[in-house]
Parts: C-alpha cells; structure tokens; sequence
DNA sequence: TTCCGGTCTCGAAACGTTTCGATACCCGTG
DNA sequence: CACGGGTATCGAAACGTTTCGAGACCGGAA
C-alpha cells in the first residue's frame, strides 16, 4: 500500500505538507492542495490508521463485548450500536464471551491491547463484584448494558418493573395460578425479573406454588424443557396446574409455546403466556407472543452514543461520571398469547 | 498504560532485552527474565498492539463485512467465524453494509486503513462485477461467503442444489402445484435458488403456473406479504391454488407460515412449506419447518480457517489462489411443515 | 532599501514496539 | 596467557503518521 511518503513524493511536497493537505487542516495553498489530492488518488492512497493512531495516542475503534453472538437479544443492541459508531467513524470490534468470565477478562486485556477509545459490556456470564474491580483498570472509557449493579455507567431497563408488568397483565387478564421460568440463577436480568413476578403476586395477594417456578437458560430449549417438565413432572392435576406462566425472556417463552403446543395444552385458554424482550420471532410464533418489550435498538443506540460522549470528553472513566444511569421504558406488548382483557 | 520502557527500567534492562524477554523469543537469562515478567505484572503492562504492529506491519484483526446484523442467517455464521478467529488470537473487527454497496465500499476502506489482516465478505447487496473489481486492490487477502461468481476465494453451498432439493421432497411427498417466494432479485442466492426450484419442478415435468410464483425480501415481513398475496390477490380459486410452497429462505417461510395460519389455510395438508436455511427459529414455528439446512456454523469456521490460512502464507491474494473453493453440503430437515412421506 | 508580518513549506521529533548488528563478558581450549 | 566461541545484553534504526518550531518567501509599510 502507497503511504503518505509516496504521496508526498509524487506530489513534490514534504510528508509534513502531504499530511497536512489531506486533511485539510493548516494552511496549504490551493494549488499544493490539489496537487496532493492528486496525487494520493492517483496511488490509491489510504492513510494507516495504525501509525496515525501511535502518534495521537488515540484510535477510533470502540470494542463491543456480549455473551452469546447467537443470542437474539443482542442483535438489535448490536445493530443500533453499530449504526451510531459508523456514523460517528468508528470502527467496532467484537468480541463473543461464551458468558464465561474469563473468556470475557481475556477479551477485555485484548480491546485493551488494542487501545480501543473505549467499550461497551453487554452482557456476561456472572455479576461478581471482584470481577468488575477487575474491569476498572479506569484507562478506559467503559458503557456496560444492563449491569447497574457495577458501578459503571450504564444503560439499562426496569427488569423488575417489567415483569412486574407482565404478571400484572397476566392478573388483569384473570389468571390466578401464576408460574414462573426464571433465567439462569447469578445473572442480575434473571434474578430481577423474578423478583419482579414474586412483587407483583404479592400486591395481588396471590402466593405462587412453588411447583410452578422453574428454572430455565435463557434459550429456546430450557424454556422447552421447563414447561415440559411443569406440566408433566410436577405431579400437577387440573386444579393445581398454573393458568399463566411468565417467562424470563422471550426465547424461553417461545420454547415452551412449543411444549404446550406438543402437549396440547390450549394457549391463552389454559394457560396464558407472556414473556419479556420484544425479539421479533415473538410476532411469528403460535400463538403470537404477548411481551414486554425492551427498545433494543435504542439500548444499542443510547449505549454507544454514551461512550462517544465519554470518549469525546476525553480521558478514562472519572469518579464523577461513574455513577450515570440511562434508564428506558419497556413497553407491554400484547398479542394473543395472552387473554384479552375483555375475556377475563 | 504502562509501556515496554516502564518495564525495562523497572526490571533495570534495556527496552530490547525487555521486549525479548517478554516475548520468551531470543536467548536471555533465567532471572532476567524473571524480573521482566514480575516488573511487568507490577506495571499491569499490556503490549501496545497499535505499536507492534506497526513495525511488524501485520496486525492480528480481521475484518468481517455482513449486510444485515439482524439477520439471524449471520449469527451462527459470525459465531463460527469469532470461534476460529479468537482461538487463534485475532480480534474481529465488524461492519454491517445494510445491504448497500457504497457502505460496503466505505467499509472496505476503512478495513484496509485499519490494516485489517484479511477480511470476510458475507452478503452484500450487489452481486454487480464493476463492484468486485473495486474490491481486487489484492493488498489483503479475502474469503467471501457464497459469492462465488466473483472470483475472489469463497466458501458456498450449491443454492442451486438446496432448492432443487427442497422442491424435490415437495415433489415426493405428493405435492404437484407448488408455488415459490423468491428472494430479492439481483441477489445471487435468490436467484440460484429460483433456478433450484424451476429445475426440480422442469425434471419432474411440472411446470409452475406463474401465478404461484411471488418476490420477497428475505425477511419474514416479505414472506407474510407474499403468501397474503398469493391466497387472496391472484384470483385463484380452489383448484389453482398451489399445494406446495418453497420460500427463498426460512425466514420468508416463517412469515409465510402466519399467514397461512391467519388464512386458516392448514399446514402441510392443503399447502407444504418448505424453506431453506436451518435457522434455529424454525423449530419453533407451527408446524415446525421442513427446511434445507445450511451448515451456517461451518461455514463460519471455514471462511475464517481458509482466510487465516490465506494470512499465513502471507501476501495477498496470489492469482493461482484466485479459484479456490470450498463447497459444503446442504441437509434436508424434515419437519411437520410438510407432509410425511408415507402420506403422499 | 530595510524591516515586519503573514503565508506557505519544511525538517525533525515523537508515538511504542521489534529487530538487527555490535559489544561485553565468561568459559574452556590450545 | 591468549584466543575463539557462545551467551547475554544493549543501542539504534525502522515502521507511517502527526505536530511543532523554524525557515523561506513575498508584499507592503516605513
């Protein structure tokens, strides 16, 4: 590749001129000016972001880091993090943690390394406080998605509130019996979206058997698994059984959609389903999935647009600003998943 | 960040001696070598890749170039593709052309500048010849996915093969009217995939009536259009409608699928459908679908086995490695969107 | 004519590494 | 004791930029 001296060269200009007609920015006369554009259009000439980057001491590569790259949840965050870093000229590496925490300490030293401008967490396997100290090397400006227990900034949902919306809507649509299929215990989204259904139950005076709370992985499967099991395990008869079941995100929902279906178990009839995420295969299932949507592209969107902020504003993450929060509204989505009100 | 010079007076060496000793490459002493390793731990020290690359003139990133994030036909792909590459040491750096050319372009650049070792080309919007040529500059080596009309190295599947495939099981599970929703025109698969379906159908002496035949999107908004189309707008009464139906992709067959069920038009026993793909989705619709898998996952892996192994060998795209190939094979996914083969 | 101010251009230093040739040292051999 | 050969360490150059201070040139004012 042509480099800056070979422009400068053909141009019969210093590199110092070379580089400073490129970019247009001190005083270079018209002429010179043309001349140097000329000739690096003539060469193909693509500055090395690598050297430029040595010497401002500044790249503009941001690093993204999430869990599972298969994971619906994060395709939209991903997208709507990606859209503003191209539009603000940033380039975005990434990197997929496996939700293990070393995978993801090891990515962190690897966007460091890089001198990444800054990154955004999205995601791990595990909430531990020693696991974030580890994090706060503060050279380097961090946005987390959804751990606002970390103490970095970060942009993030009501998990509690949410599900506390959809067993609400569940009670209002006349469900009583009122299951769960929790998240993977240790991640915080899982642990507050329970605490949310149990609050919820407890404002209507309702008590949850625990027979009908289950525990599945966030995946399509373990939501299959665990309402199969609920229905066909838990030695429930007619009466026992729950006639609405909250789901710890959509996927898992999805999956047991699937088992009912298999079971023959009439959805809302029999059991009404609502799950949490708004992914977009929620509107193409059987039933149509009743959720609460998370503004997924807007969490994306929102979190990179905070680390260009923090970018911007130049230097590691300082004291003060560690405690900024961006909180967005969830949104109850009801498809027919779920009983119509009217139908109660 | 601490440098290699912090290190070196920390451990009372020379820069070299300390980059040596770091490296464990060239001869030094067991206990400077020590003392090197522990001033670095002390110092937190992370080699300045930026740095290092510079002089080594290679860099450890490459670039993957996607046309839609949140196409679910990527994620097992990128997951592949991060797999390989991180087990190797690289970092992934990821851009998403929404599908149009000039950012595809303006990617590419950016890729090159970033001094990408290699790239991945998954999809883009154009199969236009005047575009690839922009892309031959040969100064890095590239691995597209299913691109191979345009002479650049290339893991694929036979498209063409996959929908012969699919409209085959159609065939042989009875059906003989059988429609298609195509991808979008100009896109290579779509188009391969058409020629799949008309080939089948021309072997078996089934000609398709062209009102059968409708143009999608690839996502599952296009398919549900498309069949809505097909069963209330083409003026086909009972006799003409087709009893079998194959969709460009799963996603389109997904959107089809609703439709159908809106219609109240069953699945498989009055319209087949099968898609193409092998997204993990599919198994979650009702029916679940009957598609021809794509080996998403492996071909990840591959595009990043051949890129890296491209990378090694050094140097650009050398003509003679211009032709090269890699096929992999297609699987029929039998599930209930079509009809059991004995109940033909 | 001299001097001043401004405009344009240039050379050199710096960024944090790796690499290469040179140097210093030690040990064993002749 | 001198010498050769190996081993450990070092200094300097290089990678492709940006940036900064200095220099060259020009026109106009004194």
């Amino acid at each position: 590749m042509a480099t800056i001296k070979d422009v400068a060269k053909l141009a019969g200009v210093s590199v110092s001129t070379a580089s400073v007609a490129l970019r247009g920015k001190g005083p270079v006369s018209e002429a010179t000016r043309r001349r140097v554009i000329e000739a690096a259009r003539a060469l193909d000439y693509q500055p090395n972001a690598i050297a430029r980057s040595l010497v401002t001491r500044r790249t503009r590569t941001v690093g993204l880091l999430l869990s599972d790259l298969t994971d619906p949840y994060f395709h939209e965050i991903a997208k709507g993090v990606e859209a503003v870093l191209s539009r603000a000229g940033y380039a975005l590496i990434l990197a997929d943690t496996d939700r293990s925490p070393e995978k993801e300490l090891r990515a962190y030293e690897i966007f460091r390394s890089q001198q990444v401008a800054g990154m955004i967490l999205a995601g791990s396997g595990t909430e531990d406080e020693a696991h974030f100290e580890q994090l706060e090397k503060r050279d380097v400006p961090i946005v987390t998605l959804g751990r606002h227990r970390s103490g970095l900034p970060c942009v993030a949902v009501d998990n509690v509130q949410a599900a506390k919306t959809a067993a609400q809507h569940l009670i209002e649509t006349g469900c009583r019996r009122i299951g769960l299929i929790a998240g993977p215990p240790g991640l915080l989204a899982a642990e507050e979206r329970r605490e949310g259904y149990l609050a919820a139950l407890a404002e209507h005076g309702l008590s949850p058997d625990p027979r009908w709370m289950l525990v599945g992985d966030f995946t399509p499967a373990g939501g299959y698994r665990a309402a199969m099991e609920l229905f066909t395990a838990r030695g429930l008869d007619r009466h026992d059984r729950p006639d609405g079941l909250v789901a710890g995100n959509d996927q898992m929902a999805i999956g047991a959609l699937k088992a009912l279906r298999e079971l023959g178990i009439r959805v809302p009839e029999e059991i009404a389903v609502v799950g949490i995420g708004g992914i977009p295969t929620g509107e193409y299932v059987e039933p149509p999935l009743t959720t609460v949507a998370l503004p997924l592209k807007t969490m994306g969107e929102a979190a990179a647009q905070m680390l260009l902020c923090r970018i911007e504003r130049g230097g590691g993450s300082l004291p003060e600003q560690h405690e900024e929060h961006i909180w967005l509204e969830t949104t109850l989505l009801v498809r027919s998943s779920t009983r119509a009100r009217s139908a109660r």
